[in-house]
DNA sequence: AATCTGACTAAAATCGTTTTATGGTCAAAT
DNA sequence: ATTTGACCATAAAACGATTTTAGTCAGATT
């Protein structure tokens, strides 16, 4: 403890309140008092409260995708990778609350400072499904004709149910449908 | 014209005013002035302004089924069917701006009064799949484990993909996607 | 009897104004 | 190098007065 780490008590804090409260309901002042500082000292580590939103996010995000990596690792053919890369994509952020933020933000298109951080997070979930569907195709148990578009085609699907999902509340309804939905996108690639 | 038929002629007006600019911001005063009488005459033929967006609703959604019912008949085998189907309610509801309404409301959880319009087509729309897919069964084209799941399965992505392609704009950005999504699944179904 | 009118009401939305809250700054303190 | 707390400008909330609007109804019209 010789070392407090004001930056990360201050994302911990900031983490709760907008994850609880949504970025304009949270207030600086909040954020402040509640690790016993004055405000200015966010001011000094962080240039304005949206990038300390986007440092929440971006950590958020960053926990996702070492879970995400770890699914990658543990699963040795591709046709197992791919149903449990789906399959914990949707529950990872189905508990991200900070990201949900963000998609109401793309619905009400306000929120335009987050994009780097989104975008970034697309980018990954790009690469691996690229990864695990040339896998596939390498080991011969997958067989598709067009690898750029077929990735474009299932991020498209993951992206559109995150609404339903994590903002309409059908999390319980559709996730049993949700996870035939991987075994369904498999069968569509099989050779 | 012996017998104008006023519920049909306040219908088309209102349904002008609701497409344009939606439920709230439409008023009964600019409807009845649209058609030269006075706004009682709306209440005479509807109880309410809830009433009256429902027919509106009612015979938007009406019109997409009977085209949707053309498809079905045009198309002979189930596979072609399918994916016309798949592709032209896409297109029809692209259009139909009353129903854009309702899928805004969702999302606000506002508009409970619409539930029974939406659920009629919700209904119509899952017969159509069975009786594809059940065509598609009994001509051998295709093959599935369990029918109820398959169709919860297509109409839940379909769903799901109302959002980004009505509302948020992505039409034009989505739609190549959107018409390999229907071979997609059939590639998943086909036997 | 069926259809329509227009004045009416109660409730809600809108608007202009004042007050308060909040993001952000900074000179001074530690 | 880090933190404080008073301070500023602006945006949001609160308020109250005014207007709009969904819905009603007694009576007119056909």
């Amino acid at each position: 403890m010789s070392k407090p780490d004001v930056k990360a008590i201050i994302v911990r804090a900031a983490n709760q309140y907008f994850s609880k409260f949504g970025f304009y309901k949270t207030t600086m002042d909040e954020i402040a008092k509640h690790i016993h500082k004055a405000k200015g000292v966010l001011y000094y580590h962080f240039n304005s409260k949206e990038e300390l939103f986007n440092e929440v996010l971006k950590q958020e995000l960053e926990g996702v995708k070492t879970e995400l990596r770890k699914v990658i690792n543990d699963s040795d053919d591709a046709l197992n990778m791919l149903n449990n890369y789906i399959f914990t994509r949707f529950d990872l952020l189905h508990n991200s609350d900070t990201y949900h933020e963000t998609l109401k933000a793309d619905f009400f298109e306000k929120y335009h400072f987050v994009e780097k951080v989104r975008g970034d997070f697309a980018k990954f979930d790009k690469e691996q499904l690229y990864f695990i569907i040339s896998k596939g195709i390498k080991e011969g148990t997958l067989e598709i004709s067009d690898l750029e578009s077929t990735v474009d085609l299932i991020l498209m699907v993951m992206n559109s149910m995150e609404i339903p999902l994590f903002l309409q509340n059908k999390y319980s309804e559709y996730i049993d449908t949700g996870k035939e939905l991987a075994s369904f996108i498999i069968r569509g690639l099989k050779s």
